[in-house]
RNA sequence: CGGGGCGUAGCGCAGCCUGGUUAGCGCGCCUGCCUUGGGAGCAGGAGGUCGAGUGUUCGAAUCACUCCGCCCCGACCA
């Protein structure tokens, strides 16, 4: 492919409203547009390394046995009113009715579409197990769509469903997908981490997200140093702490704590660290307002206070509200006689004594024990895990990574076989329900999570297996015998079956040189001075920077050579 | 949805507060000369409903009101 026939509109300059390495990167390179909020068109470089991912997902799909279909976007409201998500997916789910005034909506995903055609036609045990998959577009109404293809509201995603007689095979098939997706991620050349995103409450782990880890990740997760348990900090769970020794602890004190309304205020006033303090944060889920406990220095982790009460909604309130509803200003708040629902993290329980606000400005109190003195409907782990704590599963050192999550699988069980009535007859001649599991990976993602991970000041550094062309060829000068050996050594890398952009324009060498790095391409080759001069011509790797100078026909070979090896990586 | 910001040429911006010639600058684009190993130089040129509407005014990119769009920060997810 000759650049001076290619669509591949760079940019010099940073488009003033991509403030995100991926976002900006592509968009300069020109890989993408946008359209409006959310929506991107992919330009010819942009969709070759889509393809690229697509390729490795299908080859790895298939090797596991799964077999590739295409849904429709456009689905019926009715099959949504079945499942019972009509109601519960809310705005995120694009509505429209057509000219028949039928209720349709855009499909964000596939649940629904595809046990229909299960219980449409799958009706034996002997058809099963069954695991069907689509690389398609799906749209997403984003509350907030940002960061370019990281949370476009369009997006291409590859969701796989899987179909099982009973758990146990079900199971075997969530095992398949989860080595599925080691091994994509892994051929797509990301350094990335299978985390567990709930922790088995079926015995189990049951759910896995896979991160990519950089930076700029919207997620962060936790591993273990010394085994290998990995999650999610939002689901990671806190190991409980051991009861303190001393259980019966002193009487009550009031103390005085004029304006102290801080942590640290109020621990520097009485002379205390934060460990030794108890807040109370008071939240509002759904319509009610609930205080939590807390250590001092911990974090509240919403998403377990959320499951905890089983809400949908779940924000902190605001002073004035708090204020209305217990007579009380923030600050000194606390869970002696506190008119609200109260639920504690297992560390305030496990604490013999501790300081709390009183529920009387300027005032706190000291030894106050939550069994004798509060009365909290639950306790529970509700904090943010640290690193500084143990890890859940072995004991050993934490670490923590911030990653973009590219992929997610999970067990599904009978939940929509039994809202749909999906089932299959048994060999007893039983109807049973299928037992389901769903696989996504999120294709425009991966291109630009692996940007977010592989790029520097220059632009971005693909990986080999996901590059939209391997090679760019540059021939620098107006030497005829430059572009003459240029226009040969082209059509040897073609022949030798590498996917080469051929840099032939009319510029100077300034200019190709930036617009090489920027795209990313993993290896420039170089035909100028020197091979006037000597007959060689320059490779250079763009990873690292590291270049040699051979003659063409060798320059070849070692290409061939380099690029097949990091494809069997 | 709440909070903040921005809409002026393909891209990045100035001009607006303090209304008043043909609305500017850099990059990109076109023509010519020149140049060719890290985004060259010179000369000439094309390109604008100043986001939209309404109003105030002799006069609006500039002031007011309304609407639309986009970006960023918080609650969701591939």
């Amino acid at each position: 492919m000759r650049y001076s026939q290619t669509f591949l509109p760079t940019l010099k300059e940073n488009p003033a409203d991509a403030e995100v390495v991926s976002h900006r990167l592509m968009l300069r390179a020109g890989f993408i547009r946008k359209l409006t909020a959310g929506i991107y068109s992919y330009l010819p470089f942009g969709l070759a390394a889509i393809r690229k991912v697509e390729q490795i997902v299908r080859e790895e799909m298939d090797r596991a046995g799964a077999q590739e279909l295409l849904m429709p976007m456009v689905q019926p409201a009715d099959l949504w009113q079945e499942s019972g998500r009509y109601e519960k997916y809310g705005p995120e789910l694009l509505r429209f009715v057509d000219r028949h005034q039928r209720e349709s909506c855009l499909g964000p995903t596939h649940e629904e579409v595809i046990t229909d055609i299960a219980r449409k036609s799958l009706h034996s045990y002997r058809d099963l197990p069954v695991n069907l998959y689509q690389v398609q577009t799906k749209f997403r109404d984003e509350v907030r769509p940002r960061f370019g293809l990281m949370r476009g509201r369009e997006f291409i995603m590859k969701d796989a469903y899987s179909f099982d007689v009973d758990d146990a095979a079900a199971e075997v098939s969530y095992m398949k997908m989860h080595a599925a997706y080691k091994r994509i991620f892994t051929r797509c050349g990301l350094d990335f981490r299978a985390v567990q995103a709930d922790s088995g409450a079926i015995g189990g782990s049951f759910s896995h997200e896979f991160m990519v880890l950089a930076a700029t990740g919207e997620d962060t997760i936790v591993y273990c140093r010394q085994c290998d348990y990995a999650a999610n900090t939002e689901k990671a769970l806190v190991r409980a702490p051991i009861p303190a020794a001393n259980p019966v602890p002193a009487e009550m004190v009031r103390l005085e704590t004029p304006g102290k309304r801080k942590v640290a205020t109020v621990c520097a006033h009485l002379g205390i660290t934060p460990d030794r303090l108890v807040k109370t944060m008071v939240y509002r889920a759904d319509d009610q307002l609930v205080a939590v406990l807390l250590r001092g220095d911990r974090e509240v982790e919403e998403v377990k206070v959320k499951n905890l009460l089983g809400v949908a909604d779940l924000a902190l309130a605001g002073e004035e509200e708090v204020f209305a509803a217990t007579g009380v200003a923030t600050g000194y708040l606390g869970p002696v006689g506190l008119s609200l629902r109260l639920v504690a993290d297992q560390e305030v329980a496990a604490m013999d004594s501790f300081h709390a606000g009183a529920n009387e400005k300027n005032f706190h109190l000291a030894n106050v024990n939550l069994a004798r003195d509060c009365r909290a409907e639950a306790v529970a782990d509700l904090r943010r895990i640290t690193v500084d704590d143990p890890c859940p599963a072995c004991g050993g050192s934490l670490g923590m990574a911030e990653g973009i999550e590219v992929g997610h699988i999970f067990k599904l069980g009978t939940g929509y076989s039994q809202a749909m009535n999906a089932t299959f007859q048994d060999r007893d001649g039983q109807q049973r329900h299928f037992v389901m599991g769903c696989y996504g990976i999120g294709v425009s993602r991966v291109v630009a999570a692996a940007i977010e991970q592989n790029h520097d000041d220059d632009g971005i550094i693909f990986p080999v297996p996901i590059a939209p062309r391997t090679v760019i060829l540059l021939a620098l000068g107006q030497d005829e015998g430059i572009a003459t050996a240029a226009d040969e050594l082209y059509q040897q890398l073609l022949a030798a079956g590498i996917e080469v952009l051929y840099d032939d324009r009319d510029e100077r060498p300034g200019l190709k040189f930036k617009d090489a790095d920027l795209l990313g391409i993993p290896y420039r080759v170089t035909v100028g001075k020197n091979f006037t001069a000597r007959g060689t011509v320059e490779i250079r790797r763009r990873r690292d920077g590291q270049s040699q100078e051979l003659a063409p026909a060798e320059a070849v070979a070692l290409l061939q050579q380099s690029i097949q090896a990091e494809l069997n990586r």
